[in-house]
DNA sequence: ACAAAAGTGTTGTCAATACACCCATGG
DNA sequence: CCATGGGTGTATTGACAACACTTTTGT
């Protein structure tokens, strides 16, 4: 036990154990009425055949957020999407290849707009609540940042992220009761929602569905910001 | 752009950069009815003078959590204390020293029990209010990890770990001040803890203080974890 | 006309807030 | 007897939950 440490002496770095980094995204979307994921199969042969997340090494000349967004972009060619840093994992033997300390992020992108890239044809969403076996530590990942989620989508509306520009409520309900696995009251939901104030009337309806259309709403984006800004710091 | 990746195929990591990976300790007490936290001075050149958190580097044969708890124990000689990981930071030049990735956790510690290692005469017990500027990254690191306890407290009663087994409600209606940075209303404060019915009256008062004596209570431990048990899962 | 989902209000309950006076002790 | 903080109850308000019928469209 020496009082020497990183952070009050001098230490050469290069002389101390050194892990590798990397980044895994839990990149979620919304279709069919169910939360999905994306996953990539893996080809490690402790692996072969079972589901992985997205993720890479860091780069050196990187910040960690900075190579989760590469790695969404590289994979959906998706920018400015939203994303949030969950936590790090780090069990000893969590990766065969050695030591590897990853960090992970889950994003929330409308599923729409992923183009998946043409060598990533080993790449597939899958519905959240279905997925059993993960390789690696990657569904105690996924489990943790599905409660973030959880959390997060309760007491802010960023669920938008996860449907099309223009969407009607049924949608936004059924979106929130993918993500918290609930039923909700719907006249309860509609009266939260409108009091809210996050909703824009387009004046538009559905088309093409044999009953009554829904109007179509968008999200007031600038309003979020302002009240975001405003409720910050308590 | 590659399809090789470290989740699919087999990579030799020691190929790849390697940063090193530290943890650092936001180590929260809480006397004189103010939240403190316990920070050493940085003999690093950059940083002559400023006060840094406790961390370390990570070993090789230990997970993150592990060294986060070595480095408490080393410091502060507690064990089985609350703990709770919060995030990783990893700005490029966040550490003169090269590339290093830090792990932050923060801790509740009774600050009584708190022998403060020989080896460790720099180490200083701060008022959280009172800090303004830290070594490196670490007064974001403080802010963030001050955030996420003042989430905690608001919806699971951690604070206990902050007190005297035997405590008045004056006492932890002080420590929620101080935590939340807000006056709350004595009666309501009461009522509140009162039906939580986290509280076990021990029949005991304070002692030489020169008014009415207050009535001495301590934390439900037993309660706590079966409500904790049911309620997840949401 | 029928099927299918959209849309809409009221009521009860519970939790959070605001607020003022008497009590027990030491000096 | 005075200063100091301990201890207590009620009324109001706002948020959330439960609940059923009418409307619009396509077939």
């Amino acid at each position: 036990m020496s009082a020497k440490n990183i952070n009050t002496h001098l230490i050469e770095i290069q002389d101390y154990f050194k892990a590798a980094i990397s980044v895994d995204c839990v990149i979620f979307g919304f279709d069919e009425n169910e939360l999905k994921v994306l996953l990539i199969e893996s080809d490690l042969k402790e692996f072969k055949g079972k589901w992985s997340l997205l993720g890479d090494i860091m780069h050196p000349d990187e910040d960690i957020e900075t190579a989760a967004y590469r790695v969404l972009r590289e994979r959906t060619g998706l920018e400015n999407v939203y994303m949030e840093q969950v936590q790090a994992f780090g069990g000893i033997n969590r990766h065969p290849a050695g030591r590897v300390i990853t960090i992970a992020y889950y994003s929330l992108v409308n599923i729409e707009h992923v183009e998946l890239k043409t060598h990533s044809n080993e790449l597939h969403w899958h519905a959240v609540k279905d997925i059993r076996q993960m390789a690696f530590d990657h569904r105690e990942i996924l489990a943790t940042c599905l409660e973030r989620l959880q959390r997060k989508v309760i007491d802010q509306p960023v669920g938008f992220n996860l449907l099309p520009r223009k969407f009607s409520l049924r949608e936004l309900q059924n979106l929130y009761e993918a993500i918290l696995d609930v039923k909700l009251d719907r006249r309860n939901f509609r009266k939260k929602f409108f009091a809210m104030d996050y909703l824009i009337d387009l004046n538009e309806e559905e088309q093409e569905v044999r009953h009554r259309p829904a109007k179509l709403y968008k999200f007031n984006q600038e309003k979020y910001n302002q009240r975001h800004k405003k409720s910050l710091g308590f």
